[in-house]
DNA sequence: ACCTGAACACCGTTCAAGT
DNA sequence: ACCTGAACACCGTTCAAGT
């Protein structure tokens, strides 16, 4: 288990391929860009990518995770934020990686491990957020809709082009809702 | 403009070409059927396609208008119901094609062909929607919105499984909280 | 352990040629 | 007008071989 040089190198390249992939990906899609691009951005041969990973969707996996865990970095400053302003700051974050969420449900009926990666995260938000409904007060039994509804404006707002003005309708409506139906909690 | 034998037998010849491309795209998937497995169940060779379709995603839009087609004639029928009934047919008859609608949307970045049907599809509907909506008596100012939420929770519905009991909460919240925010019109 | 050259089995699409 | 055979330029991936 003791972290040898060799372990280190693989990291260090391991990050080096994800944020050439990343790059790539964001700049032109998923789809758009092949393996061959990718391993001409770092100099070396096609296939050497497939010692790091089985497949490309594997790739793209490693670049998600990336992606999640810089965001994860700033979530824990948003804990005490009323729901409505969270949804608002998960969709700036998102929208910054609007190429990659469209990616990844453009493919989960595609590839079994974007799939399951696709399934983990979407379990890990709803957690989170009925977690933030429940501490907010709101009823239990109503939590877990309340999430899935939330979870979905969220997405829908994501795959299509809209206005700030509509944005802010939909996300007032829904705290309006959300608050109203139990007597006014701090949602 | 009269309607000779050509023009006849060009449009059952696309019908029939129409119809075994939407099976194998129903039965496998648009990614995983192939143009030349399309035409060997054709017993055509694979480029006479395009002597009828520009593209595959030129096929895909002749497919997508003739299913649409078919259930556009069960529309009239939905005139008078409530939205909530209105939201579960919609979703009963989208679900039937759930492959369709998700390739739809993973073509939507890759193909500007899919992405013009996709837009006036969805103008369609919320219009529609919205539509239906005033005649129910809800504010004027209030339609738009709802109307993009009722299109965003049945989109999450169909991308996302889910059982009987969840898609039931959410429909009732949604049209217990529409029908609240304004005195109880008969949404 | 790490990387390569060469090949494999596809894919959507094009083009010149036939009828 | 309609259809074909043959090819093109790719694609993700595999494999045997090198160091």
């Amino acid at each position: 288990m003791a972290k040898n040089k060799r372990d280190v190198d693989a990291k260090v390249k391991k990050a080096a391929l994800e944020e050439t992939a990343a790059r790539l990906f964001m700049e032109q899609g998923f789809e758009a860009t092949s393996m061959q691009q990718i391993a001409r951005a770092l100099d070396v041969a096609p296939n050497t990518l497939y010692w790091y990973y089985a497949s490309k969707d594997e790739l793209l996996v490693g670049v998600l995770n990336r992606l999640l865990s810089q965001t994860l970095q700033h979530l824990p400053a948003m804990g005490g934020l009323p729901l409505k302003a969270q949804m608002a700051w998960l969709l700036d974050e998102l929208e910054q990686s609007r190429e990659m969420v469209a990616t990844v449900h453009s493919r989960l009926d595609q590839s079994p491990v974007i799939r399951a990666w696709h399934d983990q995260f979407h379990q890990f938000v709803e957690s989170t957020v009925i977690f933030a409904l429940k501490t907010a007060g709101v009823e239990a039994s109503r939590c877990a809709t309340l999430a899935t509804v939330a979870t979905f404006l969220v997405e829908g707002l994501l795959a299509h082009p809209h206005s700030a003005h509509q944005r802010h309708d939909i996300l007032e409506w829904f705290a309006a809702s959300a608050g109203d139906q139990l007597g006014g909690a701090a949602v």
